[in-house]
DNA sequence: CGTAATTAGATTGTGCGCAATCGAATTGCG
DNA sequence: CGCAATTCGATTGCGCACAATCTAATTACG
């Protein structure tokens, strides 16, 4: 460790106050990097709330509709592994998606640990309100097709560089 | 509306599978901004905790501490602007951090209808501690200064524009 | 084959985040 | 000045996220 030159890293620390540039650099909260994914995150929860109310869906079960749409069927571990979700979370939420009459939950045939969740009728209906949706975030958000790809690339080399830190 | 032509935005449609290059794009859920964002905060999430363990903190509270060693006396109110969460959050947050003994919380005398939010000693004492979180913190992300900064600043940006948009 | 180890999903408990609501205090306005 | 409107923080209610735990089922190994 010792032998290892220390990087300094701004992601966390904050940065200091004397301007660079023309334009100072924020200080303190306003420079970390994990601050500012906290507040994004939080904003687009915000902004699906209204868009998902007319749809009776939450932000984290739209995204579970989401990954139905793509794979009907999912056991809850697929669809765990999937959103990075355990099962504490997903089992009320899916027994509330039941409820809505959106999916069933079937115990696998073969394998009794597993449930595998399936779209209903209206759950699959669904998918076409939810292209509404998508339009609107995607206005909302205000990025080019390009910026868009190039965050999403940066955030996902990021989590997985955080996961692997973790291990 | 109509007048306007509908920009085709990535940010939470999803994209094609076809591949523009070598390199196929993701597509579905793999494609969405919002996901990937939510994906690092709960990597970020995952990371901070056993490193606030030992302080005794859930990741909100480091924000508070954060913004308290910031601004200590901070109103409920101005922690609220600060960190972006409402009084459902933060009163019972600060009760616990109260109970710990890191932060006191007393009427505002000149408007009683403020709560200030003081750090103990043994709140202010704890910032050494955190230093040692923001440069673990650091390390794990595998960012550069000017990686950090230039996705925060866009991070930034796009959390503005999605509240802007939920006006 | 029998048993220990592992897996899968449900449950319990805790803290978080937000909408709605409330009581008290303050501000705004006629 | 009196009262309506607004502000502030606390509370209630609900859904989410995760750690720990549990039961049942499956796999691994001697």
């Amino acid at each position: 460790m010792k032998s290892a030159p220390q990087q300094e890293n701004p992601s966390a620390l904050p940065a200091s106050s004397s301007p660079a540039a023309s334009q100072p650099l924020p200080a303190g909260l306003d420079a970390m990097l994990c601050f500012a994914i906290y507040g994004a995150a939080h904003a687009f929860t915000r902004t699906y709330k209204p868009l998902l109310e007319p749809l009776g869906l939450t932000y984290p079960q739209y995204l579970v509709m989401l990954t139905l749409w793509e794979d009907d069927a999912s056991t809850v571990k697929q669809l765990g592994d999937r959103l990075g979700l355990d099962s504490g979370t997903l089992s009320p939420l899916l027994k509330r998606l039941e409820l809505s009459g959106l999916v069933t939950r079937k115990r696998n045939r073969q394998d009794e640990r597993q449930v595998n969740v399936h779209l209903t009728d209206a759950g699959l209906a669904m998918k076409q309100q939810a292209v509404g949706v998508m339009s609107a975030i995607g206005q909302a958000t205000g990025c080019t097709r390009d910026e868009a790809n190039a965050m999403l690339e940066e955030l996902v080399a990021l989590k997985e560089r955080l996961l692997k830190a973790g291990e």
